[in-house]
DNA sequence: CTGAAAGCGCTAACAT
DNA sequence: ATGTTAGCGCTTTCAG
């Protein structure tokens, strides 16, 4: 044993560039692989690492170069699978490009989201792929990207904000499942979201979220075009926790004019919603039609396997990172971006609308 | 608009040492919170920062002292659920302390693992959270913990390896679960696991994971204590993907002295495995009773609803990050480690076992 | 190709 | 309490 992996500092450049013989310069050139440096010194100053031991400190590294390697990634919740699944799409990606990820949940909140974002940029990231909480609040969102800081918006758009952003088409893919439940008969949809916001829905309510207001304006445009009233007072916001989604779940169900159908803004408030309705001892489809967005794997094991809204999600991921190092690199963006468009995955929980 | 946020230069201490016109140190000790500073110092380099939007870089901060509150967080894979409500314990915790988390995904590849430490290292995180990928194999890890650099071990022990570890007791909860499908009547009980093995699994084969080879001696002794034969002949390792997983539960069901009770390793396992006795026609419990480790919520979803094995999975991030925030903070570990127990969640999928 | 020296932005002695 | 002067470990001119 040659080196006393206990000594209190680290070995650097200096030691290696000694024990080599050579310049702290030229050592440094090997080693980081820039520069112009003579095969000899190269395999001194390489040997003379290993035998050392040396390991770069890419904190001193960053400093000069400005690049950290790094990039944010900033999302409401890492617990629910559909950023899970995001995330890991982002991670390999970045991993092939060489970047590292730190990752910071927000729990959606606005201003944890500030907060998140300027850590991120004190820890000089090279480039933040956010998931905003909201698409109107974004004053932290448009200082970034006048900053000139490599920004990509993920899963949901901030309209007021010219920045790449990776997300589904919410309006269409809402349009034709509402048209799907519409056609089996539904009248009286609704449709549960955990967005929250300060008062109750009501009609025309400006809402916080892209997502959320896309999905309602396809809504909105099914029953218009089939010339059928909204059931606007289906509408459910601030859908909490797994408590507050099956009170919601349950009102719904019970209230003089009931649902028929429901529709779940995510597989999280899915899941609570499908315990409510049996807990309520109904069947699906025959009680009550239900489909979600989100196509966990688990929607293909209940009696009867959920209908679904399928999206890319790890695909979407994958283009973000794509699109933030491309950014990073200063590279132009493709003339065409990506699209992403959201399946609607029929399969046994939507039925005919039950006669009343 | 007094300031120019496309100037190409960050405003550093120095520009708000200008502005406020003390020397660039008191201006430093101002807006690191650190030294004495008179108030009226004080007030004027804070509103010199703000005044010029300055922002501290945490790169240069990081080098002088060493710390970069940033703790890293290695893991076989985020997109499993699993990891991902322990990620979550990790991150809230670690955020709570001030921790940012960088986090890696290995694939449960052991190259990839080294590799990760490796970066985390280079990119001087303060500690080091990790699911090792082999209990064995953990030249590395042991490199890190002679290092002195903290280091908590997650969800699997490295027996070798006198790390802090926080992981659930395998061998006893298997016991359990074993004996009580033992009670309602299986001898033929297989076990499904993904871990990596480059033979097929026989009596005796020492395993990589101490988490699966717990699990085994589990089974082993809820076996001998009944006086019954061990049906090694069921343990089937490196279950890839959903493809695999149905294709090794059709043979252990469809072989000539099949099995009559599954035992899934984690949820993705088991939601193949499920899904495949479905495709196969046949009912649980009636044909095949199922058993699987981690509780998650679809569990309660399905017909019937999941006998599981529930961990305390996001107490476990927290008590990780808990842990290693201590280590980084100098603070020695408190008398009694938590200790984290699984629980045999008895719900409808397992039943007596059919008679043949 | 090589080396000396000047920073990167900040903290940490050391004086005053 | 304040200022001066060194660094942290690395990259980057700039000479040779």
């Amino acid at each position: 044993m040659s080196t006393d992996a206990s000594r209190r500092r680290d070995v650097t450049v200096a030691d290696v560039a000694k024990a080599a013989q050579v310049s702290k310069a030229q050592a440094a050139r090997a080693l980081g692989n820039y520069g112009a440096v003579s095969d000899d010194v190269r395999e001194r100053v390489l040997a003379a690492a290993e035998e050392l031991n040396y390991r770069p400190n890419e904190l001193a590294r960053s400093m000069n170069t400005g690049k950290s390697n790094t990039i944010g990634v900033v999302v409401g919740d890492i617990e629910n699978p559909h950023f899970g699944l995001a995330t890991r799409g982002i991670t390999d990606t970045a991993k092939k490009s060489g970047f590292n990820v730190i990752l910071v949940n927000t729990d959606e909140d606005t201003a944890a989201e500030v907060d998140a974002v300027k850590v991120l940029l004190d820890k000089r990231v090279d480039g933040l792929i956010i998931a905003p909480a909201s698409s109107v609040d974004t004053g932290h969102l448009e200082s970034v990207h006048k900053s000139g800081r490599p920004l990509v918006l993920l899963d949901r758009k901030a309209p007021g904000l010219d920045v790449e952003t990776v997300a589904v088409e919410m309006e269409g893919i809402s349009y034709e499942s509402t048209t799907h439940l519409i056609q089996e008969g539904h009248r009286r949809i609704a449709f549960i979201s955990t967005i929250r916001m300060d008062e109750p829905y009501f009609a025309g309510l400006p809402l916080d979220s892209s997502q959320i207001a896309d999905r309602r304006d396809g809504m909105k445009r099914a029953f218009e075009e089939a010339g059928l009233p909204q059931p606007e007072d289906l509408v459910r916001l601030n859908a909490g926790g797994p408590e507050s989604i099956k009170k919601i779940t349950r009102e719904l169900l019970q209230q003089p004019d009931p649902a028929t159908a429901i529709i779940a803004s995510d597989g999280l408030i899915g899941l609570s919603v499908v315990e409510a309705i049996q807990d309520l001892g109904l069947s699906i489809p025959d009680d009550v039609s239900f489909l979600m967005y989100d196509d966990f794997a688990w929607t293909r094991l209940t009696t009867p396997p959920l209908t679904v809204i399928a999206q890319p999600v790890y695909e979407m991921g994958v283009a973000a990172a794509d699109a933030l190092i491309r950014q990073i690199q200063g590279r132009k963006a493709p003339a065409a971006a990506p699209e992403f468009a959201a399946t609607l995955v029929k399969r046994g929980s939507v039925g005919p609308a039950a006669r009343h």
